[in-house]
DNA sequence: CACGATCAGTAGCATTTTGCAACTGATTCG
DNA sequence: CGAATCAGTTGCAAAATGCTACTGATCGTG
């Protein structure tokens, strides 16, 4: 995960750099799902400690996580940057690619809910004009060309 | 990555356990940026091809990709299913996210531009009243609650 | 204060996954 | 035919991961 990608004007493969193994996406996820101490995380994810120890660490060295003690002194509580927050479009996308192509239809799985109450309507790429994008409609300019 | 996660109902973990490895997203991305033969993306993302092959195949087992031989006899072609093709918003939200969190601003990156050739406006969630959404207005509704 | 429980890690070692380089086998071009 | 290209495969070394057990600090209770 230290590498240097093939193409370093990817935000893409700059993005998967910092957060693209295994396990960081889903200490995010949890992370905006009130997960806040060391074992909030190991429960929930499953995690091996050792590498969860090493997932936070760089977590923190990225900007993703920020750490402080809790005032009673003991915990340590491990809460999101602005980045971090920032990537909640990343986890709703991913969250609603997963719910519409890895379930069939009479399998159960959890939701995520506006406050109104309702599921949160689908994500969309729009071009300028507010027409939805997709693969056909848009390309990738190269900087520098 | 054959793991089944500690949370079943969680489409976040269903979806990374088909794409959530550090070669897997990059494959796609290329694959949208019409990488077609296996060269194309041994080339691009500079991965070693033993892993290519597997990357490759396991998309292909997980309905991502279709594989068919080219007319002219040789070329092995891949291309996105629907499934794949539905990635895309995925992809925008990481190279979004990239774009803001993984550059310095003199840094000059790739950018996604729309058939008018503007950039991709930014991709945002909202509710169903169309209000922007974000982590403190929306939870995470467990299935069976 | 002593006792055990809890939290946040570390350390050691086995297993798994990657990466690298060389090799195969089919096809195609000159 | 001979060389090059494509799409892999194989073997081995290096790195990442997972498991289990251990440490040290703190906290709540009697």
């Amino acid at each position: 995960m230290t590498t240097t990608w093939t193409d370093p004007t990817c935000p893409v493969a700059r993005a998967l750099d910092l957060i693209g193994d295994r396990w960081t996406l889903l200490i995010i996820r949890d992370a905006m799902d009130n997960a806040r101490t060391f074992t909030d995380f190991q429960q929930r994810t499953g995690i091996a400690r050792n590498i969860l120890t090493d997932r936070l660490h760089r977590l923190i060295d990225r900007g993703i996580l920020h750490r402080h003690t809790a005032p009673t002194g003991k915990r340590q509580i491990y809460t999101l940057t602005p980045t971090g927050r920032d990537l909640f479009t990343v986890i709703v996308a991913l969250r609603q690619w997963g719910e519409r192509h890895a379930y069939t239809p009479d399998e159960p799985h959890s939701t995520l809910i506006d406050h109104h109450g309702q599921p949160l309507p689908r994500l969309h790429p729009t071009d300028t004009h507010g027409t939805p994008a997709d693969i056909d409609t848009t390309t990738v300019h190269k900087s520098g060309e």
